[in-house]
RNA sequence: GCGCCCGUAGCUCAGUGGAUAGAGCGCUCGCCUCCGGAGCGAGAGGUCGCAGGUUCAAAUCCUGCCGGGCGCGCCA
């Protein structure tokens, strides 16, 4: 149990002795925006007004009676403020006890909150493998990297999973596109002009002659491997690309064992001579075709069989990832979902906006057929991978970003991703100049604390802000976790070393007196890098000891 | 027309029921005897798109409207 999670349940069991066990909503105990209110506050007194029968100012001291006598010499003194507020001022040694909990946690501090862990799949990038990844690509990567590694700290089972689209016209527009540049003609209507098209044609050794069919693999297959290249400079690895033609592949193919499915279900029909889903019956604004009047299955189809295959490998829970231009499919994709028996809460549909990169005002239009885009790779070698990764993953998935490369450029030095990985710097040369003799000491003496050492009383503002703030991550990362917003912990990193360079300013470590002060602040440096490594580390960017 | 997302400081964005709404950048003024100045302090800057409603309490929940993005194929 957490500090925290101690005083809230402390909260609670006061709340609910002053209610008689009725039950009633949880209380918040939360810190508060002002100073003056205390360590932590809590709005149960308010919340109490109704089934108590009393003003909640009134409620609020009887609450903070029982409180007082549950928390005994941790809790320094309590004030009853505004609307019925109980507002905590929580003493040192509460404080020291809660730093020596963060450290005994040690690498397990913040994980493993989930409740219900499961077995989840998320499905991310899946860029079609007709052109390089593109600085849209790269928030996808961004982000459902990170998902995944949160929630993988939060403490589920976690698969990545790449969908390959390397079935369907696309494909083959893209072989005949490489053979018509390998042939010197123009490509044809609809294909992909991008240099890169040129390079494949260069690279296949027989690109002019091949056949169509098996030049589109070929071109696949190399096209994938600069994508995978891409991510893995990215810092993301997936843990299966999953091949949509395979699921063509076979007797009978996945596909046709999803139209049995289906239509075992009874919620396909045939019209017009196609095959059709009823995905209507799912909320879905129109039904949708499986297979056309002509027997080619359509996209969909193939969607359908990737469902199922998800489905009967076992995950709790899939998550996918898409881009903003899809978001007409999810409805779609919920309705087969359930049409082949999941149940609608095992699938999320997550919908990314776009980014917009700003090249000078300018919004640069992107196609990937015409080849007018800003590569993922082209984005990297202009801001680097960290502030890269920084930058998208420091807003909210569904919120549109815009993103000025003249500025991410001209100010890479100032970008909040440099001030967090300096404070990591910082925090490592100082731990250095103590030496290692100290450093263990003073984790060995902040172990031990007891909240009878001689600190009590002594601590300063900025120093139990600090203790607060990493005392906050464990929730932050459940929040990240639960609401499938990893930019949650971006803001934390920065509010973190904002927090521990003010403590920096203010408290001498190396050298401070007494030997007690130094000791606790030089474990309260140890806790504070320890954990912004690790809210780096689920965001993919480096926390470097020097820069 | 219908559906999804967004509208918060000059700009880019946090903040999904609590007190006097925040950060970064930009701007103004100050700070390098001292553990890393890639830093620190102070300041200016906001009808939280608009209007109703629910609530002891609304940027946050509900309804309507306005503005922006995206989507509405037997395309992929």
């Amino acid at each position: 149990m957490t500090p925290l999670q101690d005083l809230r349940a402390a909260v609670e069991a006061a709340s609910a002795a002053l209610r008689d066990g009725e039950a009633a909503t949880a209380p918040t105990v939360e810190r508060p925006r002002r100073d003056g209110f205390g360590d932590y506050s809590t709005n149960a007194a308010m919340l109490l007004a109704g089934s108590v029968g009393a003003p909640p100012r009134e409620i609020a001291e009887r609450l903070g009676t029982e409180l007082a006598q549950r928390l005994g010499p941790r809790l320094e003194r309590y004030e009853v403020a505004g609307p019925g507020f109980l507002n905590l001022f929580l003493a040192d040694a509460w404080h020291a006890a809660a730093l020596a909990e963060v450290l005994a946690a040690g690498d397990a501090f913040g994980a493993g909150g989930a409740q219900q862990p499961e077995r989840i799949l998320v499905e991310f990038v899946s860029a079609n493998p007709t052109g390089p990844l593109v600085a849209a690509s790269g928030r996808h990567a961004a982000y459902g990297d990170a998902l995944a590694a949160i929630l993988a700290f939060h403490g589920h089972d976690v698969q990545r999973e790449y969908y390959l689209n390397d079935a369907g016209a696309q494909v083959r527009k893209l072989g005949e596109s490489v053979q018509a540049r390998a042939l010197g003609r123009p490509v044809p209507e609809g294909g992909y002009e991008g240099e890169y098209v040129a390079e494949l044609a260069a690279e296949i050794p027989d690109s002019a002659t091949a056949d169509p069919d098996r030049l589109a693999q070929e071109a696949v297959a190399r096209m994938l491997e600069r994508i995978r290249v891409t991510l893995a400079r990215f810092g993301v690895r997936h843990d299966r690309v999953f091949s949509e033609a395979s699921l063509y592949e076979g007797e009978p193919s996945a596909v046709r064992r999803a139209f049995a499915a289906l239509e075992a279900s009874g919620h396909t029909y045939r019209s017009e001579g196609a095959l059709w889903l009823r995905t209507t019956t799912f909320g879905d604004d129109k039904d949708r075709v499986l297979e056309r009047a002509n027997g080619e299955p359509t996209y969909f189809a193939s969607d359908c069989a990737y469902l199922l295959d998800k489905q009967s490998r076992g995950f709790e829970r899939q998550i996918d990832v898409f881009g903003a231009d899809h978001h007409g499919y999810v409805a779609r994709l919920r309705g087969a979902f359930q049409a082949l028996g999941g149940d609608p809460g095992a699938i999320e549909i997550l919908i990314m906006q776009f980014v917009h990169l700003i090249n000078a005002g300018d919004r640069s239009a992107m196609s990937k057929r015409r080849g007018i885009f800003t590569t993922l790779d082209e984005l990297i070698d202009d801001i680097g991978v960290d502030a890269t990764r920084f930058f998208m993953l420091q807003r909210s998935h569904d919120s549109t970003v815009d993103l000025d490369l003249a500025l991410a450029r001209e100010q890479s030095n100032e970008n909040p991703v440099y001030y967090v990985q300096y404070a990591h710097a910082r925090i490592h040369s100082m731990l250095e100049k103590a030496g290692e003799e100290r450093v263990a000491a003073a984790l060995a003496a902040a172990g031990a604390a007891t909240g009878d050492d001689g600190l009590a009383g002594s601590l300063e503002p900025a120093e139990r802000a600090l203790v607060k703030k990493l005392l906050a991550f464990p929730d932050e990362v459940a929040e990240a976790a639960e609401r499938r917003a990893p930019h949650r912990v971006a803001v934390y990193a920065l509010e973190l070393a904002q927090d521990f360079t003010a403590f920096y300013r203010d408290c001498r470590v190396v050298g401070a007196e007494p030997a007690a002060v130094e000791s606790f602040r030089i474990a309260l440096s140890v806790a504070a890098q320890r954990t912004i490594a690790r809210a780096l580390g689920l965001l993919g960017v480096r926390a470097p000891d020097a820069m």
